[in-house]
DNA sequence: TAGGAGGCTGTTAGCGCTAATACAAGGGAC
DNA sequence: GTCCCTTGTATTAGCGCTAACAGCCTCCTA
């Protein structure tokens, strides 16, 4: 600790001048005579002078940095988010501040607090829950700009998200295109009530006439490759004539192609497989995997463009959702008829 | 914008006391009896006051943030890295301030100019390269707390990292016992003289009288799966005979395998594959990888643990290198004997 | 009953910076 | 020569907070 700071008083001291007229030097002010600047600027060459941006986010009300919430970072196409966002704050001028919730909804509103606490000029949250936002819209009307990176049209705050509704939805026609009939669902995250892709896989059916079958459903905690490869064991073990099945997430899908090539059941003749979210492990696996694509580069450009956009308004503007319909990548572990 | 904010002057007047009183109560002096503490508490909780950190930094000096540096985040396991740090940190009240430097040694000295300038108390730094670390050197001397998450022990600066020196040479042994001699390295990195791997496989080959052999080499320019899938198509079309292959990742293992799998090339029958760091995706691929684990509890809560010492000691300490061995884990993709 | 000793609270200064204002010197217009 | 305006600089105040010190009670003791 204890590392000597320069400020600009040494600065001043050292060339005679006035702090507010370094400090004025320093920022190209037009009232500062060129030979001035410049006596001023190699003097602070030579301290090593680096301005202290706490000082001046004290006076200036703003800290050039924003908080990003994610839930976990394990998942492979939230880091992608993460880091996409990272890069485009910094081209922004922005820092990222960041922090994990770790699916609990007491630690997503302490990490809220410590952002504010800290001042960050606004917030990205991937929230655990995209039903229970309460905090969240507590947060907006008093009048912090920020912006959920998944929800729904009525969640009442800003969001940039990937329809996964639709997802859902157009990821079973295709396989109902294929004749499928009994397609199951490897799912994740409704203890949270994150019901949107199981939403659209509903629909999807029900506009076929297939009623639903929680003999088809499997629920597992997490997100990971064996949570998917269980979930199919569990799925298999009910004798449920099941062709096809769409997993949450490409790991769960990775972990449902795992199980079938110990079992031999062969991907995609005896079972289809549908992921989530288009990770290079999916495309490259040794089935290559169909999934529902996720545009980290859109998703993540729109966000951060609404959230400075919210950070320069004065006076927040009405909420807006953008939801962006996802395409869907069709490979080898979904193709051919039935 | 412009967000209302709840000061100290603001409970000050409406309870009456003095600014001063209130930041003493609220922070639990003994000087304050029991009843105006419990005054001052309400009227901060009615106000919904929180404290204004940047305010306290600049003050105490001091911000509990930390500068985690990175070179990209694609990386699985920096993922799995970042993800781990940000958790031991925030465990120790710390929160995380996270940047990448894409590999360009401009970026990376403009981000812990960055940081500092924004007063962070320590930084955690996965350098580019591992060899040129003036500007790293020249951090610490002028007393920040600084540890390296790779580095060697001539590093001059605190390193916890994996011995992946060590993890190289492991690799190649095991192969050496199992019967191989020709044995290819698809490495990464060498442009910014990252050749600790590379090293431990020479070592290796050099005990067993082997000479090294250039076209058993292959360099990509990145470390992703389809990378591992073009540098082993690189090397089996140069005829050198080889019957094993290390790959300095886990995706460009994956990606070795992918090739094989499209070529009728057997592993581990006609090829044996060992990768880098024990990502989910290795031990449950099609033919489940062997590889050189990475421990990353153990060197994230070391380095953490380093970081926060040097933090609290008062004059920085003498440099210490951490080199932690790693396991071999073998599976099926190098199991058998030639 | 004077004189302390504590208990409680207020006042002042300062962290490093910026913004608003003040001021001194020089130059032109009349 | 006075007045005013411009140019370059210094002074002051203040961001929200903490730390050091100052002061005023009340109560106890000799």
């Amino acid at each position: 600790m204890a590392r000597p700071i320069v400020r600009l008083k040494d600065i001043a001291d050292r060339t005679g001048f006035s702090v507010n007229t370094v400090s004025l030097a320093l920022r190209d002010s037009p009232r500062i005579p060129e030979e001035t600047r410049l006596m001023i600027r190699q003097a602070a060459e030579a301290l090593n002078y680096l301005p202290n941006h706490i000082a001046k986010s004290l006076v200036s009300r703003e800290t050039r940095t924003i908080g990003l919430v994610l839930t976990s970072i394990t998942n492979p196409i939230l880091t992608r988010v993460a880091q996409a966002i990272e890069l485009r704050l910094a081209e922004r001028g922005y820092l990222t501040l960041f922090a994990t919730s770790n699916g609990d909804h007491q630690e997503e509103k302490k990490v809220i607090e410590m952002f504010r606490s800290r001042q960050v000029d606004g917030m990205l949250i991937y929230p655990r829950s995209h039903r229970e936002l309460d905090h969240i819209r507590r947060l907006r009307s008093a009048g912090y700009p920020v912006v959920l990176l998944v929800g729904d049209n009525d969640a009442g705050v800003d969001v940039v998200s990937m329809d996964t509704r639709q997802g859902g939805y157009k990821a079973v026609r295709h396989l109902l295109e294929r004749g499928h009939r009994r397609i199951g669902l490897i799912d994740g995250g409704q203890q949270r009530g994150n019901l949107e892709k199981q939403d659209g896989y509903v629909r999807a059916l029900a506009e076929a006439g297939i009623a639903e079958d929680a003999t088809l459903h499997a629920v597992p905690g997490t997100h990971s490759l064996m949570a998917g490869y269980d979930a199919m064991a569990e799925l298999m073990a009910r004798n449920n004539s099941m062709t096809a099945v769409l997993a949450a997430t490409d790991s769960m899908a990775l972990g449902a192609l795992r199980w079938t090539q110990q079992h031999g059941v062969r991907v995609p003749e005896d079972m289809a497989i549908v992921g989530f979210d288009n990770i290079e492990f999916a495309e490259h696996a040794a089935t290559p995997i169909s999934t529902v694509d996720y545009a980290v580069d859109r998703v993540t450009e729109l966000a951060v463009d609404r959230l400075i956009d919210l950070i320069r308004a004065d006076g927040l503007p009405e909420a807006e959702v953008t939801l962006i319909e996802p395409g869907l990548v069709v490979r080898e572990s979904s193709a051919g008829r039935r």
